[in-house]
This record gives structure tokens, C-alpha cells and sequence, in this order.
RNA sequence: GGGCGCGUAGCUCAGCGGGAGAGCACUCGGCUUACACCCGAGCGGUCGCAGGUUCGAACCCUGCCGCGCCCACCA
């Protein structure tokens, strides 16, 4: 009996063409209202914080990556109910705007300097709001489902009241302080940086030993910075040096400088290292900066804010500092105070991750975040398990970090970014404002310098959601449900947010989980970058394979935490499975399968395998996507998909199709198998699912379908036994024919004997059509007999092959067959032989050598009467 | 110097205590009525090296070799 339904209008085009697929469907996604944030529903909440897409222009793969990831997560949320937001921002990529304004002013034969900074913030406006359309346009084009109709995109405007407010707090509390320390300094920006702004690396210098005073109280120091010596205050030496303790306490001429300094003893020097003895430049390196507060020495500056030397009275003022490092040098030499000279000497310097020269440390006035305190809050609530962390390998790094973090320098003299809210009066007022306070009268001015950057990108978790204010956004949506982003950004961007969360909600955490994901990389596991001439273009996968391939293939190898490595072949493997599962939907579609059909009351093994199967994929699937392993849901889906589906239960579905008892089960077990799959890949390959998915249903759309949570069956375990014989026994028969040298469009009359006594009556039909047999007619005459042992009993094929069988390839086949047979058994009596073996290893562990000992021993002796059967070659 | 991690098939990786796996590549046979972006069969690995624990180790422990990343104020 047939049920009656209404019919199927989409029409499935004979070939995926993925370009037309996508083709305005984002546009109808948007319109219907499936990606606005239902806010004041009871459904469950579930909100993702989210970095912004880069502001330079275009896709980069990271970003593509990334954001695929992100809109998984959120499709596969929205899918089981829950009200999904997104908190996207663009305030930590301004400087990425900058950067490119800069660029375009420069080709304008300008510069920000000759600009102004009211002018040239006014610029970087206009080119925010020019671009981020572009930018809003590539990322609908990656399918993300963004809630972009609040219109976070821009926020800077907002965001700035919640900046003042929690400096305010934090100053008033006694955690934001101004002092004068040594910072990295990048003479290129004429700026300071923060400790995680520098990055070390090894380069070639030199080493220069230089003798300091003469005759018996001379000493002699070494540098790699020969310039710095014309700040130098002091010399010291370790407190237990015997060979400098008359020295201490005394003075000696500053080569060049004339000046007299001190000789002080001091515990950080290494009498091991050198001559044991270190000059010391307290405005210009960080050790001697401490060594100078010990001993009260004087702090002279001789570098201005570009690194040009200054105020040394020398004939070096005016000098950079590397010109000024080879001009000392020489002059040390003429006066033959240079004792040794190493070079190349390679040693770890700072260098600005920004401008890339090596930074210069100075002596400055700053203001800091007493980080104290709140990285003591962020440790304690990934500790206390407020905050997990996946995967958990990243917590001791996140330890480390938090635990031993340095105050933190915020101030930047740039001309963008958040004006430090503090104003300084003529008589040495200062006063720190809060957002809606007034600035003070005339003769006060505001602090030129503005905020780091992850200063402002911290608050995002709350400030997004309208803090300072209390919002409902806010109470309903923090703390956010996950962050998930590269680890490459955990300290820049997870650690402020984690402190300021905590700090400015009152121990609530910002997020409830930190996930977080690996760089993308190229096919050969090196990483993406312009210098190595192997970046890519995400949108040119996209235009060659479609996004959904693109999605597919990012997806399919984020573990959770490494590295992804990405090749156009993942790429095009991934295009190939979109086209299986277009082709697969358009066979079912053509055999009218419908999940709207019952099911059927009595499955046939096929279907009852097929069921459970889907179900235990369902299940792993959830488990898996819950746990961030992207890769691993989505290899089992490819798996399921291709491997059964395709290659057995569709196989195995035509011939129950010829069969009007089996036929209208078939159609309904097909279409209800396709149906979850179909709401099981959506979040990963969107736009191909949601064809496929309208075609296959007749239903709205994909995206507001419901996550599959009963879809299959319990494993029918005697079922899915019998599948697995006849698939042994399919493999076997056309291992044979090819071996046999029988071409695979050679149709082969066959009897199969035992298939009854092995309870595989029902499948002959299936095996036959699988494996391209003919039955047996009128004088049928085996050539060949093939004897297929399965569990359930022994299946003999008998063949004619229409011709002598290959005689020396069947031998070379069993021959085989047996050294893997004696090697079995070899490896099942040693263990069996083993009475500890049997002794102490679980019951079941050694049933089952047992069984395969069995299975060994029949099958040399099977495999060996066939050899001996065998006519001579 | 400290921390984390990796060395498994030609390439990229999964497996992490009981029969060595996947994708791509390669070989052979097929345009079989969903699919040649496909189907079928196959080749290919002393699981970095050396010890140890265990009845049993790619898997746990120790050492070594090679590699990567993060952190770190040694002149």
C-alpha cells in the first residue's frame, strides 16, 4: 500500500553546481528572519562572543576558518532551540585601519602628522564605514549566520562610555596607576608597548669588552648596545667577587664622557659570566634600572623618544642610536679602551611586533593596570572549574601566564584609540573622570595618550551588551556561553576579558568556556604566510569548489587546539563529497523516497542496520560537536555517509525496490535516513543541505528544522551481523573475479551454496546484483569453486567462468590466505601458550584469541585442500 | 633557561593497553539504469632510537635523537 502525500516541488537539477546553489540563498535566510536574535523568548540562551573580521579588505583563511567553526556551533544551537547571539566587534582591528589609512594618506603625499588628529580620525570613519560593508558581504558569502540586523558591526561610539567607566573604577580603586618604569619602546611609533608586543629573537650583534679607568683599577665591561655606556652611572660587580672587592665603594672615569661613576657589588651580577664585572645604564635596560633604585643612582637619559642620542654633552648627540653605536665603538678603539671585540655574536633581542625594529628600553612615565589581583581572579576561575578550557593541554600555559603576569602598561602615544580619561590641572591637579562627569575649566588639559587597544577589546563580553548600563541583553545573554578563538590570542585577548569580566561583574565570569582552535596551515603543515608566498585566498576556493566545500573541508580537520593543515586536494575531496550526497538525495528522490513514510513495522536487515547505524552516528555526532572535535563529527559523518549509505544500504535498497513487498519500507527508511543526515551536516555545509533538504522534505528550510534527537533505531544486533556477512562475502566474490582476471562488466552465472544454512537466504538477490552474478542456467558448469567462511557458516560460490580459471593467480591468492592463517595461529598459540596469558588477562580477551585460533585453524585446512585441488600450472 | 606538544603508509593526519587505520597520491579492472567530482580490487608501515613496567605496548614510564610552538630582563 502506498501512502498518499502532497507532492515535491523542487526540482533537483541533475548536477551540483554549487555557485548556483548559493545564489541569493543567504539573502532568503536573512529576510525570513532565521538569523534575528528572538530576544525575550524562553528559549535557552546561548551567546558567543566573537573576534571581528579583519577590517584590511578582504577573507583571510584564518578568519574563514574561524568563523565556519563559530557558525557551526551557533547553526547546530539554533537548530535544538536555543536563541542564538553573536557579539562581533571591530574595535581590536582598528589598528588595521590605521595602519591602511596611513597607507592611503601616504600615496596622497601626506601624513597623519601633517593631518591632524581630529582630521585623521575622521578618516578612519569614512574607511570603516566604506569597507565594512565589503568585508560584511564576504563573510555572508561564508554562510555565517550572523545576527548582523543589531547592528554590532560598528560599535566604537559605545563602546568608549564603557572604557572611561571601568578605567574610572579601576583608578579609583587603586589598580590603575601612573609611574615612571622601564617599557618597550618602539622609536619607529614613538611609543610604548606592552610586555606581549615584543617579540624575542635571535640575531647577530656584537659583543664588545671595554676596559673602564686604568692601570691597576681598571675594569672591563661588556655590551652589545656600545652607545648605551654614555648613560652609564655605575659598574658593578657581585658582592662576593673577590677579585673587584677592593674596588667596591670607589670610583672610576667614564671613557668619552669624563664623568666619575660608582662601583657598587650588587647580587644579580654573575661573577661566572664575562669578566664578572657589568656596566650599568639605569635609564636603558631593565636589570640596571633595578640595580640603579638599589643603590640610588643617577637615572640620566640620553636617548629622546626617536632613539636619537641626546643630552650626553658628547659629540654623539644627534646620532640614531645604531649610527652612535659604531661611532663609540670606534672611539673606544682610538683611545684603545676596546679589550675584545666578538662578532658575530648572537644573542635574544626584543623587537616590536608592530613595526618589527628592535624596541628600546626606556625610562618613562606610564599608566599601568596593577594586575595583582585580577589575574589572581582569572587563575582562580579556570581552577575552580567557574571556566573550562579546551582542550584541557592549554591550562597549564594559561597558568603560567595568569600567575606571573607583569603590571600591565596601557598607555600608547598614538593618535587612535580611547583618550585616557584624566585631565591635569595648572597647580599639579589631576583628576580622573568618569563618563558623565564634566572636564574641568580652563588650564586643564587631557591626557594626550590613549589606551591600549586590548584595553578597550576586553569589555566586549559586556560592553556589547550595552555596560555600563544594566540591560536585558545583559542579564540575559552574561555570562556569554563559550569564546572560541586561536590560542594564538589567549593572552592578548582572553586574558583581559577574563580579568575585566571578573572584575567589572562581580566575579562573574565572561564566558563559561574557552575554546580553542588551531592556525590554519598549508597542505604541508608550514605556515600560511605572505613571505613563504603561500597564503590562499579563501574566496578563490569558494568560487572553485563552493563554500560549502570550503566549510567542509576547514571542519574536517580542526582538532581541537592543533594546527589544521589545508590543501586545495581537502578542498576538492570535500566539493566530492557534496556532489555524492547530491547524487545520493537524487537517486532517492527518483525512487520516491520520502521521510513522511511511515516506517516500515517489519524492517528488513538492511533498514534495521541502516537505522541503528544512523543512530549511533547521531549520537556521536552530538557528543563530539559538544566536546569542539570538529574533525572527528565530521569524518564520522563522511563515513557514514559515503561508506554505508552509499556504498551498502543504497546497493542493498535497489534490490529491495524491485520487490513490491519491500519497496514502500524502503522508500520511507531512505527518505528518513537522509532526512537526519541532511539536519546533521547542515551546520557544516549549509547552503548544499538546505537544497538538498527542501527537496527531500518539502519543507521550509533546513535552518529552522529541528536538530535530529531521535532519528534511527537501536542496533538490531542479528541485523547488522547479517549485513556484515553478506558484505564479506560480496567483497570476497569480487576479490576473487578480479584476481580471476574477470572484467567487472562480465555478467558470471553462479550458484551459491550454504547461504541458507548461514541465514543469508533472504540476501541472495542482493548478493547477485552486488557482485554482478547470473543465476545458474540450464548445464551450468562450474569452473571454479569459492569458499567464503563466515561466522555463521561456510558459503561455497561456485562459478563458471566461462574458461580455465587462473591457476597460478587462485594459488598465489591461497597462498596468501595461508601465511596470513599460520601467522594467526602463530600469534594465538604463543599467547595461548602463555599460562600467564590465560591466567591473568580477561575472560573475554581470551575467548576471543580462542575464536580467532579456531578461525585460523580452518582456515589453513580449508585454504590447503584447495591448493591440493588445484590442477597443475 | 622554563612550559606545552609532535615524530605512525609517498604527503597530511587519526588511533593512545589486547587483531596497524583514513583522506589524498599510486597500480590494475570498469562510462554496471544516483554519481568517472564515480565504482570495484590492490600495492604500501621493524608505529624516531634504546631501555623498563605488563600475561600483552604504536599506546604507560625513563633516557636519547630530531622538530615545532609559547613564555623568559643574563651584560
Amino acid at each position: 500500500m502506498t501512502e498518499t502525500l502532497p507532492p515535491r516541488t523542487a526540482d533537483l537539477p541533475a548536477q551540483w553546481n554549487p555557485g548556483e546553489v548559493e545564489a541569493g540563498m543567504y539573502q532568503r535566510w536573512v529576510e525570513a528572519g532565521y538569523f534575528t536574535a528572538d530576544v525575550g523568548s524562553d528559549k535557552p540562551p546561548f551567546c558567543i562572543v566573537i573576534p571581528p573580521p579583519n577590517v584590511t579588505g578582504s577573507l583571510h583563511m584564518g578568519h574563514a576558518f574561524e568563523h565556519s567553526l563559530i557558525d557551526i556551533l551557533v547553526r547546530r544551537r539554533r537548530m535544538q532551540g536555543y536563541e542564538t547571539l553573536w557579539l562581533p566587534g571591530m574595535d581590536h582591528a582598528s589598528i588595521a585601519v590605521h595602519a591602511l589609512v596611513e597607507r592611503a594618506l601616504a600615496a596622497e603625499g601626506t601624513s597623519r602628522r601633517e593631518l591632524g588628529r581630529e582630521a585623521f580620525l575622521e578618516r578612519t570613519w569614512e574607511w570603516k564605514a566604506e569597507h565594512g560593508g565589503a568585508i560584511l558581504a564576504q563573510m555572508r558569502r561564508l554562510g555565517e549566520s550572523l545576527d548582523w540586523t543589531r547592528e554590532r558591526f560598528t560599535m566604537d561610539a559605545g563602546l568608549n562610555r564603557a572604557v572611561v567607566t571601568i578605567f574610572k573604577r579601576l583608578h579609583d580603586d587603586g589598580l590603575i596607576y601612573r609611574a615612571e618604569r622601564m617599557v618597550n619602546w618602539s622609536p619607529e611609533m614613538r611609543s610604548v608597548l606592552s610586555d606581549i608586543e615584543v617579540e624575542h629573537r635571535d640575531v647577530s650583534g656584537e659583543l664588545v669588552s671595554i676596559r673602564y679607568g686604568d692601570g691597576a683599577d681598571a675594569l672591563v665591561v661588556a655590551t652589545t648596545r656600545v652607545e648605551t655606556m654614555l648613560g652609564d652611572t655605575a659598574v658593578a660587580v657581585h658582592p662576593d667577587d673577590e677579585r673587584y672587592a677592593h674596588l667596591v665603594g670607589r670610583e672610576i672615569e667614564l671613557p668619552l664622557v669624563g664623568r666619575m661613576i660608582k662601583i657598587v657589588a650588587d647580587d644579580h651580577v654573575d661573577p661566572s659570566f664575562g669578566t664578572g664585572a657589568v656596566k650599568v645604564t639605569p635609564a636603558h635596560d631593565p636589570n640596571d634600572f633595578e640595580i640603579g633604585r638599589r643603590h640610588n643612582l643617577p637615572m640620566p637619559t640620553i636617548m629622546d623618544e626617536s632613539g636619537v642620542i641626546t643630552g650626553t654633552g658628547t659629540e654623539f648627540d644627534g646620532m640614531d642610536r645604531f649610527t652612535a653605536r659604531v661611532a663609540v665603538r670606534e672611539a673606544l678603539a682610538a683611545q684603545g679602551r676596546i679589550v675584545a671585540e666578538k662578532r658575530p655574536y648572537v644573542h635574544n633581542v626584543g623587537h616590536s611586533s608592530r613595526s618589527g625594529e628592535p624596541i628600546e628600553p626606556r625610562l618613562s612615565l606610564q599608566w599601568f593596570v596593577r594586575v595583582g589581583p585580577l589575574a589572581q581572579a582569572a587563575g582562580d576561575a579556570v581552577r575552580d572549574g567557574r571556566v573550562a578550557v579546551h582542550p584541557p593541554e592549554l591550562e597549564p600555559r594559561w597558568f603560567g601566564w595568569v600567575d606571573n603576569m607583569h603590571d600591565w602598561c596601557i598607555s600608547r602615544q598614538l593618535w587612535w584609540g580611547h583618550r585616557i580619561p584624566v585631565w591635569y590641572g595648572p597647580d599639579g591637579g589631576v583628576v580622573c573622570l568618569g563618563p558623565d562627569d564634566e572636564p574641568p575649566g580652563a588650564g586643564w588639559a587631557q591626557d594626550e595618550d590613549v589606551l591600549d587597544t586590548w584595553f578597550s577589546s576586553g569589555l566586549w563580553p559586556f560592553s556589547t551588551l550595552g555596560w555600563p548600563d544594566t540591560t536585558p541583553d545583559l542579564e540575559r545573554f552574561y555570562p556569554t556561553s563559550v569564546l572560541f578563538t586561536g590560542y594564538d590570542i589567549l593572552f592578548f585577548w582572553v586574558a583581559r576579558m577574563m580579568m575585566f569580566g571578573l572584575y567589572a561583574m562581580d566575579g562573574a565570569p565572561p564566558f563559561h568556556t574557552i575554546a580553542l582552535h588551531g592556525m590554519v596551515r598549508d597542505q604541508f603543515g608550514k605556515k600560511m604566510s605572505k613571505s613563504a608566498g603561500n597564503t590562499v585566498d579563501p574566496l578563490e576556493w569558494m568560487d572553485r569548489y563552493g563554500t560549502d566545500a570550503l566549510r567542509f573541508a576547514l571542519a574536517r580537520g580542526a582538532n581541537p587546539g592543533t594546527d589544521v593543515p589545508v590543501g586545495e586536494d581537502a578542498v576538492a575531496a570535500a566539493r566530492n563529497f557534496g556532489t555524492k550526497l547530491w547524487n545520493a538525495t537524487r537517486f532517492a528522490l527518483g525512487v520516491g523516497a520520502d521521510p513522511r513514510l511511515s516506517l516500515p513495522a517489519a524492517p528488513t536487515d538492511a533498514d534495521a542496520w541502516i537505522l541503528g547505524r544512523l543512530r549511533e552516528v547521531r549520537e556521536q555526532t552530538d557528543a563530539l560537536l559538544e566536546d569542539y572535535q570538529f574533525a572527528k563529527a565530521v569524518e564520522g559523518l563522511y563515513h557514514f555517509t559515503w561508506d554505508e549509505l552509499c556504498d551498502w544500504y543504497l546497493e542493498l535498497a535497489k534490490v529491495q525496490l524491485a520487490d513490491g513487498a519491500t519497496a514502500d519500507g524502503t522508500r520511507a527508511v531512505l527518505g528518513h535516513v537522509l532526512d537526519a543526515l541532511l539536519r546533521l551536516l547542515h551546520p557544516v555545509t549549509p547552503f548544499l543541505t538546505e537544497a538538498l533538504w527542501i527537496a527531500l522534505t518539502g519543507g521550509e528550510s533546513v535552518v529552522v528544522a529541528p536538530w535530529p534527537v531521535e532519528a534511527g533505531a537501536a542496533t538490531d544486533v542479528a541485523a547488522t551481523a547479517r549485513v556484515a556477512a553478506v558484505q564479506e562475502l560480496v567483497t570476497e566474490v569480487r576479490r576473487f573475479r578480479t584476481e580471476q582476471r574477470v572484467p567487472d562488466n562480465r555478467r558470471v552465472a553462479a550458484r551459491l551454496v550454504g547461504l541458507d544454512e548461514a541465514g543469508l537466504g533472504g540476501h541472495r538477490a542482493a548478493v547477485a546484483s552486488m557482485v554482478r552474478l547470473d543465476a545458474p542456467g540450464e548445464g551450468f558448469a562450474p569452473t571454479a569453486t569459492l569458499e567464503v567462511a563466515l561466522a555463521a557458516g561456510t558459503v561455497h560460490v561456485e562459478l563458471d567462468t566461462s574458461g580455465a580459471i587462473d591457476v597460478a593467480a587462485e594459488r598465489a591468492r591461497l597462498g596468501r590466505d595461508l601465511t596470513a592463517a599460520r601467522k594467526e595461529l602463530d600469534q594465538a598459540d604463543a599467547k595461548l601458550g602463555n599460562p600467564r596469558f590465560v591466567e591473568k588477562a580477561p575472560a573475554e580477551v581470551v575467548e576471543g584469541i580462542r575464536a580467532r585460533r579456531g578461525a585460523a585453524v580452518a582456515g589453513i585446512e580449508r585454504v590447503t585442500a584447495r591448493l591440493a585441488a588445484l590442477p597443475p600450472s
